[in-house]
DNA sequence: CGCGGGATTGACT
DNA sequence: GTCAATCCCGCGT
């Protein structure tokens, strides 16, 4: 199917994050060529958005965000996990969508990439795929052929993870499959996602 | 140059 | 539910 390019990436962030979901992420990385079907994000709008290491303006670890879309932006958090990120909107807006799940593609345990630093984990991806382009022969997202996946519902609910982000703590600007095995566990978070549709 | 803290996870009570 | 691991970044001194 289609592979995505960069004018997919370079939308509005909310859009691409949602459209993500049930897209195929392919990955050569050390342990071979690795896939999963996107199944929760979580989008990060800089500037404004006090939830977004480019609410403080650039600096050297966030400068990807910065670029133009559909690149990777990758960080390291809590000094041992790996975050994988996909740059968004046109270049000087610093945007991203955080990629938090993935339904693994090779019959592994759907549980092994349920959370953003498992799924890099599994991949392979570390931080020298950091500022990567998306829209390699190694490294890319593709569209999936209809019928070729369960249909789910997409569910929306606050970001996780974000405490400290005041106002912005609380937009519904994570987004997932409901009901997926492969969805992260929102561990202290009490909110109650709302339906989408 | 030192210090506080994090877009997390898994182990343990 | 609670907590430690572990290190880079960003800020204040």
């Amino acid at each position: 199917m289609a592979r995505l390019n960069q004018a997919f990436y370079n939308r509005p962030t909310l859009q691409v994050a949602v459209d993500l979901l049930g897209k195929k992420l392919v990955f050569d990385g050390p342990h071979g060529r690795r896939e999963g079907l996107i199944v929760e994000t979580e989008a990060y709008l800089g500037f404004d958005d006090r939830a977004s290491h480019a609410s403080r303006g650039r600096t050297p670890r966030n400068e990807p965000m910065f670029g133009p879309a559909g690149f990777s932006y990758v960080y390291l958090v809590y000094g041992m996990h790996w975050c994988l990120n996909i740059v968004t909107e046109p270049e000087g807006i610093p945007a991203a969508v955080l990629i938090r799940a993935l339904e693994p593609l090779n019959g592994a345990d759907p549980r092994i990439t349920s959370g953003p630093g498992k799924l890099t984990r599994w991949l392979g991806v570390t931080g020298s795929d950091n500022q990567r382009a998306l829209t390699s022969d190694t490294f890319f997202c593709e569209d999936v052929a209809p019928g070729q996946i369960d249909s789910y519902a997409i569910a929306t609910g606050p970001r996780i993870g974000v405490t400290y982000a005041g106002a912005w703590t609380h937009k519904p600007w994570r987004f997932y499959f409901d009901d997926h095995l492969s969805v992260s566990q929102a561990r202290k978070s009490h909110a109650v996602a709302m339906r989408k549709s």
